[in-house]
DNA sequence: CGCCATATTTGACGCAGTGCAAATAAGGCC
DNA sequence: GGCCTTATTTGCACTGCGTCAAATATGGCG
């Protein structure tokens, strides 16, 4: 791979060029279809990804067979890099889009790392950030209920992948309703109620697979405003 | 501090002496009584710790009040490591038995990664730790119902702190109904039904903020049989 | 363009778990 | 030992949201 595709990534930001190049040469390129694993639950640890461009989306299947998704992966994003705990892959990572990946086998990734005390640093950096974005979620799912729950997902989804359209934003990869229902722990039918509710309600459109956020600020409401929302239950007599 | 001291902790088992002596010697001794905080959320993060004895609780409390239990910091555990991305405190560390500590200022504690790279490595390994213990609680918290989050929470106390006594297993630091609330997502009532009813059965015992686990078998059974427990809150008729 | 598989929506119903209020127990301290 | 604070237990009414079942939309593909 060339040096260049990894400069403009903030993960290298802060390694020489002389380094990039090391850790370019290092990788081969890999592309994955949409709806396709880059890995799979269960599979052994054997490379470390990058994404180079798509989006994939972290999902781990629970005994009882429910999904959940634990994350997204952005273009520029390091993945996959649980390899000093875990011999098999706790989780899968599915491509939303067509993605293209830079791999590295996990022993010469330890190298790397041996000799570019930076790339450390860099990895470090980033599970810091994922644990402090599960570490929020996690607060959410333990005291927020469900409609505020979605809401924050989708605010979220807007600042991961948001692309400002003519009459609101729009989330640039598929989100299905249950997506939707894995990323806040309830299901396909909750997150559809209340999805419909908002759509009724001008703050969102979309159907297919699609998200629209046409009211930020109204969604900012429902999420935070403790007075917000009458729940989509419809009021019982 | 004594380097003698890092010495039996793994995370500095791969270091050498020397720089566990270079370590050592940068830091500074803190006790911390029961109850009372290693720093608190909304402080700046001035700081990095090292358990060195006793235990302590990672907490948060969301916008609503509640409280939610992010960890625990077992003896030998760094913690208040998240010095990279945020300025403030986004947790507080909360002493259950009065624990000693080693502090490093962060501005020194930065210069040690940098010229030692395995501690980096370190780091790295203790974060991805914590995220993949925290994924999978947050798995749990979408998918199982309340009794089996608490069964599994039981069970997670007891191999990070259990001691095996004449009549079962003690948790070695005080847990209180609300803790186990606060550790599972639930109510402080809801919390306490449920262990009143193992108590009845004879799964534990235990009184004001103690937790004996006398059949830890039939936790393991109520945890993950999905034909287990019948919910403790009684037959409607 | 029409068919088919896949997504989404919707209704009815019930229960797990919450909220509230209050009783009861258990230590710790003087 | 008795008092006071803090933890735990308990009863009851209520409801958010999961479950089950089924109708309806939608886009892709031949």
């Amino acid at each position: 791979m060339n040096m260049a595709m990894l400069s403009p990534f903030p993960a290298f930001a802060t390694l020489s060029a002389q380094e990039r190049k090391l850790i370019a040469t290092a990788s081969s390129p890999k592309i994955v279809a949409a709806g396709q694993p880059a890995f799979s639950e269960g599979d052994p640890t054997n490379h470390c990804f990058l994404s180079l461009s798509g989006h994939l989306k972290l999902v781990r299947t629970a005994s009882s067979g429910e999904i959940v998704i634990l994350g997204f992966v952005d273009p520029g994003e390091p993945f996959g890099l649980g390899v000093t705990h875990e011999i098999r892959r706790p989780a899968s990572a599915i491509a939303l889009r067509e993605s293209k990946l830079a791999v590295w086998p996990i022993a010469i990734w330890r190298e790397l790392q041996n000799e570019i005390p930076g790339l450390t640093l860099s990895v470090n950096h980033i599970l810091e950030k994922r644990l402090f974005d599960l570490q929020e979620r996690f607060v959410e799912m333990a005291c927020l209920d469900v409609p505020r729950r979605v809401a924050l997902a989708v605010l979220r989804l807007i600042d991961r992948a948001g692309r400002r359209e003519a009459d609101g934003v729009r989330i640039a990869f598929p989100v299905s309703r249950h997506d939707v229902a894995a990323l806040t722990g309830t299901t396909l039918h909750s997150a559809s109620r209340i999805l419909v509710r908002w759509k009724r309600q001008g703050v969102i459109a979309g159907g297919r697979r699609t998200l629209l956020v046409r009211d930020v600020p109204a969604l900012i409401r429902l999420a935070t405003d403790p007075e917000a929302d009458v729940s989509p239950w419809g009021q019982r007599r």
